[in-house]
DNA sequence: CATGAATGAGGGTTCATTCAT
DNA sequence: CATGAATGAACCCTCATTCAT
């Protein structure tokens, strides 16, 4: 009978509840502050159950990054779709990279915090299926770019093109940091849409 | 006689070698996994010892990313002075972005590391004095715009276009990272100096 | 089965393990001498464990003056009710107090060294917490007056008569450090109680 | 010449400098707080020269603790001196105590910090010196009951009331610490002196 | 005499992880 | 499967004291 199906779903739903809690105290607090017994605790689990269900800390903020890279990933895919024009297409994804750091915050904070750390915080195969990711993210915008450039430029320079697209949003967001600061008297997604229009003019767009 | 010179020297000294072995840690292990125990341990000295030149660790790490801030800067203001043209100049800039990160990939590193990470590290006071240091690499640029840029824009717009200007670079640079796996097949600093070549493009240059 | 009535109560002996080493040690060298780590070590435990039972240092020891300060007053109430009249009573309750300080010195002397430390040690809610206790105390004694003293006391002056009751057996108490000095030559009973004589005397007790 | 003398009288006056910083900073942060580094930096002195002067930390603060017993016991023997009848002046004593303990609150609590710890804080020599001062204190007092009690008492009991009287001011000094909580409602100086008639109410004067 | 840089043990506290139940 | 008590190394930082100058 469903017995064993019934236990591979509680074990699920185990997993999952163990994810939410450890997301939500990730928001809070940051991924130093937040500690397995304090996951446990919020959870209603033990600490064992903990590790019953993930090799360790790491792994477990690893699942949630990947959750957050899928996120991205598909966000973006749907919101490029709802475009009608290559370009109307390229702004709906440079908004939805822009609008998912804000919606997920935290999301991007720590897809930003993997990705970006001087050395690799993750070993090998961790690396490799994140980035598996990322070039996820990147087809898309090839795609785009394939329909939308002049015609002389081979797939070599879409390539090219998709890379210092994405590279020139990245960065952006990255300053979103100096907002207190160095861009003060600006607002921030004015400039990035103002970015995004100097790098799509400079692609030679057709038409 | 130069006794009190040579303690003064002895001083210098010593705080040097404490950043140098506190770079290379943080650049080995990141902020979180490096601990001044550690620090004291491999430059032998005794943990009181770097209490006796720095507040606390905060204040440690913060003096090697003004360090190397302050090193960027320079380099970039020198080599911007080689250039004839405004055009020559970005060129040289962007250049010694490049040539800075890979050179001093460790000060890179960090100037990165505070810049992405996820919570803001430092209290305000500190922030705002590292922003500084961004500031006048921004200004840099600007200057040269402003003699570059077609007539009809305005001190806004020029602001705008050095933070486009220097965001994408710095996003490419952050790409560099992914160079092995989403990059494969690509020279880097073609790539970089093509990306380069996008934004000036879309700069509107006079002539 | 009784396995979690094993548990719970293997729990409350380890609380009083290390409850016992921490007073002992307390006694030793004195609060800010004696610290965790010590403790631990001394108990044959963990320092995480001692956190286990105990929030911090300070509850720790908070736990151990309100301990001596629940069974001096236990002592009090229980001895009073040994003596017939009113003038008994309050004999019974005086030598309670000089047997628990001798009896429970380390007790005793953990209860003083808080009543008598220079500044404030605990923070206010443990403090008044504390002080419940001593108001326990007062209130038995002041019970056992309002019937033995002249009709033409008021409530008012029954309390102020409870407090210099209590007060100079106290400051007597303390006197005993100077047995060996200052008060050589007395046997310190007797001293205690023609105290407690002269005091009793100045209360214009009834008949 | 007087070079020696200048030296010596130099001496004197850096010890004092000392002394005054280390009071002023006892008496600002209490005596855990109070670093010799602290001190030193304050008194525009090097940690070296504090050792010059004091053996070590407890050296510097027992220092401390006996000038507040002198002090303390001079301002009873003059004020006891200002009253006419022996009940005045101990009253004037009882004062004086009270007030000192308010005036110098932080001599006082170094005092009672010493007098009053569980274990011996200072090595014998020390103590006995201490407990010298104490004597003193009570002999103004015992001098004071010779002529004020009723003939009939030798002098064992005269050395006993002396006790008495000196302890149970005491004993109602420590209870200022519950003031707050236990003693809510009373005036602290109205509730001390009212102690204060009890028991020389009790001492059988004359007339 | 005076200096102050250097020491390093020790302070309280946290936390990922294990393992007997 | 699930538990949660126990661990103990590690964290950052302080401070009395020493000693070469």
């Amino acid at each position: 009978m469903g017995s064993t199906e019934r236990r591979q779903r509680e074990k699920e739903q185990r997993r999952e509840q163990i994810l939410d809690t450890a997301r939500s105290l990730l928001f809070k607090k940051g991924i130093d502050a937040t500690s397995m017994n304090q996951i446990a605790r919020n959870a209603e689990l033990s600490v064992g159950t903990l590790y019953l269900y993930f090799k360790n800390k790491e792994s477990l903020f690893a699942a949630l990054q990947e959750e957050g890279l899928t996120l991205l990933c598909d966000k973006i895919k749907e919101e490029s779709e709802k475009g009608l024009t290559p370009r109307e297409k390229l702004e709906k994804v440079a908004l939805a990279y822009l609008d998912f750091s804000e919606e997920h915050r935290k999301y991007s904070d720590i897809i930003n915090y993997f990705l970006t750390s001087p050395e690799m915080v993750f070993p090998p195969p961790l690396k490799s299926r994140v980035d598996k990711h990322v070039n996820r993210i990147l087809s898309v915008v090839e795609d785009i770019l394939k329909k939308g450039v002049s015609k002389d430029a081979d797939d070599r320079e879409i390539r090219r093109l998709t890379v210092v697209f994405c590279s020139s949003l990245h960065g952006m967001l990255q300053f979103k940091k100096l907002r207190s600061t160095v861009l003060q008297g600006e607002d921030f997604r004015d400039l990035y849409m103002y970015s995004f229009d100097c790098i799509v003019r400079s692609c030679l767009f057709k038409g």
